[in-house]
DNA sequence: GAGTGGTCTAGACCACTGT
DNA sequence: CAGTGGTCTAGACCACTCC
């Protein structure tokens, strides 16, 4: 079929943005003007509109216009360097645990205003992450839900499902306890306490896009998918220790992997 | 405001999603039924199909009717395991080079019917790409744009920006011409041709909506994001021998990294 | 030909932003 | 208050699928 009116049109002012015609921050026409020129109705432009805003492209404010979206600014987070120093950390002293926080490591920030929502409940292990943890289905589970979130509007922020073998955690009843986050030391502290060490980590990454909760609480504009990392602890004996799923927001999030080669021998 | 109607029909139908009620394959209810039973006027209904679409819970058929996806196999990608198998085939002899290329090990496919596309340009450096490379502004540059491609709709692709810089790559003339793709040996080999050995790769990966040339390479489904994956190769001097920019179907693809941890000392 | 989703119009009203 | 984007309707026509 022939390309519809309203793809050409989010196609041509996708290309002057591109081009530079209108550069980040820029206002777009308006849509009862680009009506009065001829270019469709305005269900019509609206619709152009709407793809460039599912596309990234732009954002609309209504009462004000279409402003050609900036590039939000990026956190790079680094898990090799980030992992190790979150075990390091896990065994110094309480004081010195409590002094920054991971999501202090992955900012940049200093603790300001941020506020720590956690929820944890008890349920038998759906198929799925029965079989990460090599355990029957049904097992039961300790499900913690989590996020840091600030009063800076610019704060990144994640949105994580974590996940421990509820018979193994409860060995210290005060992990069971969601008031007791945030935990300084982090994960790799609180498995510590149960005799646990940690000695490999597997890092799986992929996208889609968000659903109305990702949306809400990671504040996502119109539009911008989600990174998600599953990260699998194993522990010295080869088991599962703690699997978490983390939903990172796609627009200000940079995953980073330093991959070292073997040298070739000299000729 | 309080939630518009077409929302409201959406996040309904997304619940029955979740919930089972429509199970992977099933129809949705036909737009006109929805029409009928009252749920609004057919662009509200219509409207309220095309967010499901954009967050990539059903497809709609033309002619047919609207279906809850199916999730689709993902391929996964071990870098680490995948650049040193990369490195160390680089040193082979032409015959065992030849025999398998790193799609094959990206996917695990034989090589049946793979079309291999290639595009060379040579362009002085944007602003982006010298600040990788250390260079100045304007510097020339080799900038290969090459993608597979499988008769199988169902085969996983790629999409490849890599940037040499051009006086270096220029020290054999074979690797200007685009027509000697696909190399037997791949980059590392190429390198290895004009004396550069890589001694570790940097991965930074990102998300965003795909452009409209990526919706059409990789054949992505109506609101489907890419991940961006940004390969630094270093050589043993320290400089940047090769950048090059991947995008991969976020539907399809799955990165791995394994990240082990120093051992804690025994008591 | 009957039924599906996709496009498009003309116009109404609402919610929000600025002055 | 005028002007913006967002929602919604009723109806027309088109492109495609299946019988």
């Amino acid at each position: 079929m022939a390309t519809p009116r309203w793809r050409q049109l989010a196609d041509r002012l996708a290309a002057q943005i591109a081009d530079g015609t209108y550069g980040p921050g820029d206002p777009l026409p308006y849509i009862r003007d680009l009506v009065e020129q001829g270019e469709g109705s305005k269900a019509l432009v609206h619709q152009a509109f709407r793809a460039l805003e599912a596309e990234g492209l732009v954002v609309s404010r209504r009462g004000k216009g279409t402003f050609v979206r900036r590039q939000r600014q990026q956190v790079r987070r680094e898990p090799q360097r980030r992992y190790q120093w979150e075990k390091d950390r896990a065994l110094l002293p309480e004081e010195e645990r409590a002094k920054t926080g991971a999501t202090e490591f992955d900012t940049g920030l200093e603790l300001p205003e941020l506020r720590f929502h956690s929820r944890y409940t008890t349920i038998p292990a759906p198929p799925q992450i029965a079989r990460r943890f090599d355990v029957a289905d049904g097992t039961l589970m300790l499900c913690r839900r989590y996020w840091t979130s600030s009063r800076d509007e610019d704060a990144p922020l994640s949105l994580i499902y974590s996940w421990l073998v509820h018979e193994v955690a409860a060995q210290n009843p005060d992990l069971l306890n969601q008031d007791n986050e945030p935990w300084p030391g982090g994960t790799m502290n609180q498995l510590l306490t149960i005799g646990i060490e940690v000695d490999h980590i597997v890092d799986e990454i992929s996208t889609r896009s968000p659903n109305t909760e990702e949306t809400e609480i990671l504040a996502l504009d119109s539009g911008v998918p989600v990174l998600i990392l599953k990260k699998t602890s194993i522990d010295t004996n080869g088991k599962v220790a703690e699997y978490s799923e983390v939903a990172l927001p796609g627009d200000r999030t940079q995953m980073a992997y330093t991959i070292p080669l073997k040298r070739w021998k000299k000729n």
